[in-house]
DNA sequence: CCAAAAGTGTTTCCTTTACACCCATGC
DNA sequence: GCATGGGTGTAAAGGAAACACTTTTGG
């Protein structure tokens, strides 16, 4: 693309002063979900800019690895998680001149989800990565730097938005889940309180999304209840129909 | 983010040598409709690599501004369109190493809609801007250059997707159309045949997608018919509920 | 026994779909 | 008149929402 623009061709060579000096990162939105509630993956600054305060973490891409390989290394590299993500996916670019006081810097936001944290990633030699509830970024309780407040609100609506019309839900749970475990999921995401019944059938319905495992139902409650049965995510990757979020009250209270 | 890297941090000033050199570029997928058919805008190469073949227009960012200006400023420089487009959104990033076989660069695509191209930028000063039947290229008849395949291919199932969701298909509209237009622009972008009665009602129905102009009935059709009413955008950006497209017939052939 | 969670049935309502039908124009 | 496209009516089918009800466990 070079030859694109005005300047005059140079047959195929490219001398690093004929473009602008750039750097390209990756930022991670890693979510995961801890007693029933959405959490996201952010560390603690340890240098300036918005020394201390919260980022996503993230970094520059290597010469010659893709976008995607970037994200999972960095993701690996910062936070010592070195599970493999159930998804990861780009969902934006973010090129103001702004954005970062210090040069020019292109990022690619990455979203990922992440089921059963091996090592609940308090600290140890993860640095100061840390598991934090969505709803106090969303609340204003903890604000990121730089401009991460406004690429994790892309990545969160990106997330609800594909909830409901992919299966990618199941990622957030293990490798074997009950019914009830997955609209726990939904819940959490999208704050809602989905009806039970309903969702049992709309999701043992849809073809592909889940497929019940052959086994004695184990699974106990903690109180009481009768025994769920299991099942694993199944070969499907889009839903039809979606499970559609219900729209949101937009009243004010009275 | 560039102290995110495991390097040692530099306090705030960065060299250049620091990062790896990387070209971040825009590409534009251009949609507009002719004669009830989806073209995109497409330019012929005069450079190698891939000289003489089509590619889609775009160019590096510049120092100061945001990727969608330089978006802007591209479709501007490269093809003789100063009119503002109706929408322009980005949809996804292009980093594999090996993209360009000259350097690396990581491209932002975004995607575009213009309604009634002024000049039908057949040449002229526009260097060999032309806008194409979109069929053409998915049938595999044209064969684009670098990736740009992929990215027309993702640039149209996010236009596809958007349809659905958003009022964005009123801008491939001029200021006032009739609701025959408006189908006729699903029906090129989805290559559907919609009906037109339930459509009329779907439309019109949905509150703040079109508004109708206190106008006598002017436009005729071609071949008589009774006239149709017309139309303006209206408020809403977002479609609830949607229209959405139907299910792809995915029977082979007997 | 009761509480609690899993799962099914049922009713009501709304949307979608297919298609018949009328309306208003050019020829 | 006839053809053509604009727009409305309508009936059948399917899905969603609310909620009663049964099942199976822990205590």
């Amino acid at each position: 693309m070079p030859d694109h623009t005005p300047t005059p061709d140079t047959g195929g060579d490219y001398n690093p002063r004929d473009y602008p000096a750039v750097a390209v990162t990756v930022d991670i939105v890693m979510f995961t979900i801890v007693d029933a509630e959405l959490k996201v993956l952010l560390i603690q600054r340890g240098t300036p800019p918005f020394l201390g305060q919260w980022a996503l973490p993230g970094g520059f891409i290597h010469p010659d690895e893709d976008l995607a390989d970037a994200a999972r290394r960095e993701l690996a590299e910062e936070t010592g998680i070195h599970q493999d993500p159930g998804h990861l996916e780009q969902f934006g670019s973010y090129g103001d001149p702004d954005r970062d006081p210090r040069m020019r810097v292109v990022t690619v936001g990455f979203w990922a989800i992440v089921s059963d944290l091996p090592t609940p990633a308090g600290g140890s030699d993860a640095r100061n990565a840390e598991l934090v509830a969505v709803s106090e970024v969303e609340s204003g309780r903890i604000r990121l730097a730089f401009d991460h407040a406004t690429i994790l609100a892309d990545a969160l609506e990106t997330a609800r938005s594909k909830l409901e019309s992919t299966t990618l839900a199941a990622a957030f749970c293990g490798p074997e889940f009950t019914v009830s475990d997955l609209r726990k999921v939904y819940d959490a995401v999208w704050n809602t309180e989905l009806d039970a019944g309903n969702f049992q059938r709309k999701v043992t319905k849809s073809k592909g999304f889940i497929e019940p495992v052959e086994m004695p139902p184990a699974r106990h409650g903690d109180k009481g209840g009768r025994p769920a049965s299991l099942w694993t995510p199944g070969p499907a990757e889009t839903l039809s129909p979606p499970i559609s979020r219900p729209i949101e009250d937009q009243s004010p209270p009275s």
